[in-house]
RNA sequence: GGGCGCAUAGCUCAGGGGUAGAGCGCUACCUUGACAUGGUAGAGGUCCGCAGUUCGAAACUGCGUGCGCCCA
């Protein structure tokens, strides 16, 4: 006998033990089993399960169990991520702790301790998705960086091949551009993992003199026409700057060319306060006339626009910053930074003294050149690790020919090949895809790929501090190999990847002096972005570059599962990794999902403090509860707002389905491997198969096009309207009653749509749906059996027709009766009238007996002073004994009747209408005659009724 | 500035050229033999506004208003 709730705290653990066990998570080696794959995002090493990742896993559980017993050979493919600033941040802050520092130790030592803080703390969250239920194929995880254990590892090969590959082909490369540099990390970042935010800030306008004391004269006044009335003479050009730090870094003064005010100073030079240095003023399409005083300065080497204009018009670029972004303190002749100011920071923190931008303000304004400072909301950029303000700053990095590998993607999409879900992501992809950027995929951290380049000096120039040669190999020795091609045999080539100087971004290392006989390569100290590892995730897991069979099985996969806020972080370079490396598109369907929103529709955050754990949901209303939840929500297109009421009315819902199977085992209903449903008499357990037939025609339907949202309130209607009120209800006469014939079917019937009901759950609960399945027999576990496939053999409209009909007047009978308050304990007559109804009646005397609590059921004419029930053609009386209330009947009676009439009004109006009759199509006009007869039919019967009740 | 969404019951949201839906909440009644994590019956809607297309628009199109998000 079932308890009388499902203890899930109990159950999920040892439920889920066994499926793991069994190796249910596994593919099946079923020959001629289609294959179907996912790939998880891989979490990050550091993280713990949220929200988000809740639902992600959630979404891609339900599509593995339900191909998994729809017979595929189902893989979803586990693993993380090595999240490198995140992760190297994490170590470095328990060392901070301990007051210990990175660079306290050697490279090979720190990366050593933080495989030790993966062992001990990484990874939580892959057992916690274990808690929510997920059959990821475990004994496959994989890592972004490896097993540091094999020395052979492929996912190390993977990126080590890639890179090498790509250099090859051209498509990796070494150049000099502006990157966002974060200063607390040290590092270069992408685009991508800067956050530009509001921010208040100033507008300082200082003048910069021109040079040799000349004079211009600049409009003051203008007509209406525009054009200038008044004019002074200025000895200066007036510059507007949100960032007064940089000025020290200016090549130039750049105005727009049909700018007239400035026509006169054009080609001429202003000195550039503080640093005295003469630099020309130049016409650019940048700036903007209208916009400050119209003049520009141009800091090429620390702000992006400007480093456009740099480029266009051959501008030098200072870069002033060293890796802190403290103002340069080295003494190379490159280094434009006025002694005053070498080693200040940018600005000044709260509590700081003045650093560079005030101390360039004061002593501007000392000069006499402020002219004012604005309070001004400016865009500012800010790491999304660190939380620092990015500095742009000109390095040498490698970057990977986005544009070239993005072509083939975006054609795949184009095509068809890979589709997106909700199609209309699709646009964000081209948007993206269509204006991408180089991409920089050097990172200045320790952990991470490292990059297999080394550097020596030129050939023709061996002694050399600066090493100008790149050697791109997948080893030292094979980098030693190419290196001996390049310098010739008489050398021995050495390689050191241990020097981690650097100098401005090259590599130096000793020549030696005197007569070259060794040549030391260094090795790059940088490593790779981690997002270049997680590009090759869809065939890296499956074991390429070794040519597997798991690859050639699962590959391309079947389906992503991702939020839209990483197409560009990880779809898209999947997409241009996988098609250029394994010659198709890494997956057929991109299904794209909701971000989860509290319930009122604000991004949960800790600092807002409306962050929902997913696990303390799990605790208090089981997993089951929340991945229903999750699931019914997912409607496409929206936002998820999550509410622990909703939570829990699902958990309510697994209560109800399973206080029906107790139900159900109280009445010896058992599954029956015999049993046909196609062969079923009673019409109530036709009508039974009939209606679970057509739900597993729904959610199937719904789970094929990913409409989550569809299909778990397709499996909730069916159980609980469908199968809990009326079949349950409807078949409790029979289980009470002695025809042991009907009896027997209808254990046989209720059984076995118990069952397809936990089948088509199963996905959505998989822990009390596998309970529910082996409290009633024992067989082979749930996630593995076969999923209810849709059957046209089943349906049975006559059967459904009439049992809609009984539930109909059930339901009419009870609304009277709360209508005229006739207690609902209280048993009362009926008689019916008309129609052909005698013979339905008179089989489901039982059910109406019961449900609408009657003391007996006979045939004759309305008796006066009944309530009338119009259903159809028939006239249900219900003699109430003199108490109901006249008026009120009357009232009611006149008030279905209006409504009749308004239904009909409208029918009229329609078929009055020539241009309706004539146009619309023939069977909707043909429905509208229908409906109109049923009304008049109804208003006839009700005016009937309403005659007899004037008799009183 | 460019792009993408959203606006339907008190709340959260489905839906979709002909007949307005769900969950939660609310009201009244019910401890009837699976379930009070329950049952029965109700109340509640200018489907944001305007114009157009159409025989017919809440739905399709355009414009407007308001609100989100992304990119610059």
């Amino acid at each position: 006998m079932l308890d009388k709730n499902f203890n899930f705290q109990d159950a999920e653990a040892r439920i889920y033990a066994r499926w793991e066990d069994d190796g249910a998570f596994k593919p099946s080696d079923t020959p001629g089993a289609e294959p179907y794959t996912i790939v998880i995002p891989p979490p990050n090493v550091t993280g713990s399960l949220h929200m988000g990742h809740a639902l992600n896993d959630t979404l891609q559980d339900i599509l593995c169990r339900f191909e998994r017993m729809r017979g595929k050979s189902v893989l979803w493919q586990p693993g993380m991520d090595h999240a490198g600033i995140a992760t190297q941040m994490v170590v470095e802050r328990q060392m901070m702790e301990r007051q210990e520092k990175r660079t306290d130790l050697t490279r090979e030592e720190f990366v050593e301790r933080v495989w030790q803080w993966k062992e001990e703390s990484g990874g939580t969250i892959l057992h916690q998705l274990k808690r929510l239920g997920a059959s990821c194929d475990w004994s496959r995880e994989r890592f972004t960086m490896g097993d540091p254990h094999d020395p052979d590892d492929q996912m190390v090969k993977a990126v080590i091949k890639v890179f090498v590959e790509l250099h090859k082909q051209g498509l990796i490369y070494r150049d000099k551009r502006l990157v966002n540099w974060d200063p607390k990390f040290e590092t270069a970042i992408s685009d991508l993992e800067v956050e530009n935010t509001e921010v208040d800030g100033h507008f300082w306008h200082f003048k910069y003199p021109l040079e040799n004391g000349e004079t211009y004269e600049f409009p003051i006044a203008h007509d209406e026409e525009g054009n200038p009335t008044e004019w002074e003479t200025r000895d200066y050009i007036s510059i507007a700057t949100t960032r007064p730090e940089t000025m020290l870094g200016d090549g130039a003064v750049a105005v727009h060319p049909s700018d007239k005010r400035y026509a006169p100073i054009v080609g001429k030079n202003c000195i550039l306060p503080l640093a005295k240095r003469p630099i020309p003023i130049i016409t650019d399409d940048y700036p903007d006339p209208d916009f400050g005083s119209g003049a520009v300065k141009i800091t090429g080497a620390h702000d992006f626009n400007d480093y456009q204009v740099a480029k266009r018009n051959n501008i030098p670029m200072y870069i002033l910053m060293d890796t802190k972004g403290r103002l340069r303190a080295d003494n190379s002749d490159d280094n434009k930074v006025p002694m005053k100011y070498r080693g200040l920071k940018r600005f000044a923190d709260k509590g700081d003294a003045p650093q560079a931008r005030e101390q360039i303000v004061a002593d501007i304004d000392a000069l006499g050149l402020l002219i004012k400072v604005e309070d001004k909301k400016i865009m500012q950029p800010f790491g999304d690790r660190s939380g620092v303000v990015i500095e742009p700053m000109l390095t040498d990095q490698w970057y990977v020919d986005a544009k070239t590998l993005a072509k083939p993607a975006i054609e795949a999409v184009e095509s068809g090949k890979t589709k997106f879900v909700p199609e209309n992501w699709a646009k964000t992809y081209f948007q993206w895809m269509r204006n991408i950027e180089p991409w920089c995929v050097s990172r200045q951290l320790w952990w991470g790929h490292r990059i297999p380049a080394w550097y020596g000096p030129d050939k023709d120039d061996l002694d050399s501090t600066k090493l100008t040669k790149i050697f791109v190999a997948e080893s030292g020795e094979a980098a030693i190999e190419i290196a001996k091609e390049y310098y010739g045999s008489e050398y021995e080539i050495t390689v050191d990847d241990n020097d981690d100087s650097r100098t401005e971004g090259f590599i130096t290392s000793g020549g030696t002096g005197g007569k070259i006989t060794r040549i030391g390569l260094n090795r790059d100290p940088d490593v790779l972005d981690t997002w270049f590892s997680s590009a090759l995730w869809p065939f890296s897991t499956l074991g390429w570059p070794d040519e597997t069979p798991e690859l050639k099985k699962h590959y391309p996969t079947s389906v992503l599962v991702t939020a839209f806020d990483i197409i560009f972080f990880w779809v898209a370079r999947m997409m241009m990794d996988g098609i250029h490396f394994m010659k198709e598109v890494p997956f057929h369907t991109v299904y794209i999902h909701a971000l989860v929103l509290d319930e009122h529709g604000q991004k949960m955050s800790k600092s807002k403090g409306n962050v929902i754990d997913p696990l303390v949901l799990i605790e208090k209303f089981g997993a089951d509860a929340l991945r229903f939840t999750l699931a019914a929500q997912a409607a496409q297109g929206r936002n998820i707002r999550l509410s622990e009421s909703r939570v829990e009315g699902y958990r309510n819902f697994g209560n109800k389905l399973w206080n029906a199977a107790r139900f159900c085992e109280m009445n010896e209903c058992a599954p029956d491997a015999g049993f046909d449903p196609a062969t079923v008499k009673a019409t109530l357990n036709q009508w039974i198969v009939h209606e679970a037939n057509n739900c597993a025609a729904e959610v199937t339907r719904e789970l094929e096009a990913f409409r989550f949202n569809d299909a778990a309130g397709a499996i909730y209607k069916f159980s609980w309207n469908v199968f809990c009120d009326w079949y349950l209800e409807l078949a409790k006469p029979t289980f009470m009653g002695d025809d042991e014939a009907a009896k027997t079917e209808t254990r046989a019937t209720a059984a076995w749509a118990l069952d397809q009901i936990i089948k088509l759950l199963h996905p959505f609960m998989p822990f009390i749906s596998e309970e529910l399945w082996g409290a009633f027999a024992v067989r082979e576990r749930l996630i593995t059996a076969a999923w209810p496939n849709p059957d046209a053999g089943l349906e049975n409209a006559v059967a459904a027709e009439e049992m809609n009909w009984v539930i109909d007047l059930i339901t009419a009978i009870r609304s009277v009766r709360q209508e005229m308050n006739v207690p609902a304990g209280a048993k009362i007559p009926m008689v019916f009238s008309g129609g052909d109804a005698e013979a339905r009646i008179e089989a489901h005397s039982g059910v109406l007996s019961r449900l609408a609590r009657l003391s007996d059921i006979t045939a004759g004419a309305p008796p006066k002073g009944a309530v009338q029930i119009v259903q159809g053609e028939t006239t249900i009386a219900l003699p109430l004994g003199g108490v109901i209330d006249l008026d009120a009947e009357h009232a009611r009676l006149d008030k279905e009747i209006a409504k009749a009439a308004s239904e009909i009004a409208g029918i009229d109006k329609k078929l009055a209408n020539k241009n309706f009759v004539e146009r619309a199509p023939k069977e909707v006009v043909e429905e509208q005659h229908t409906r109109r007869a049923d009304f008049e039919t109804q208003i006839e019967k009700l005016n009937a009724a309403l005659e007899r009740l004037k008799g009183l």
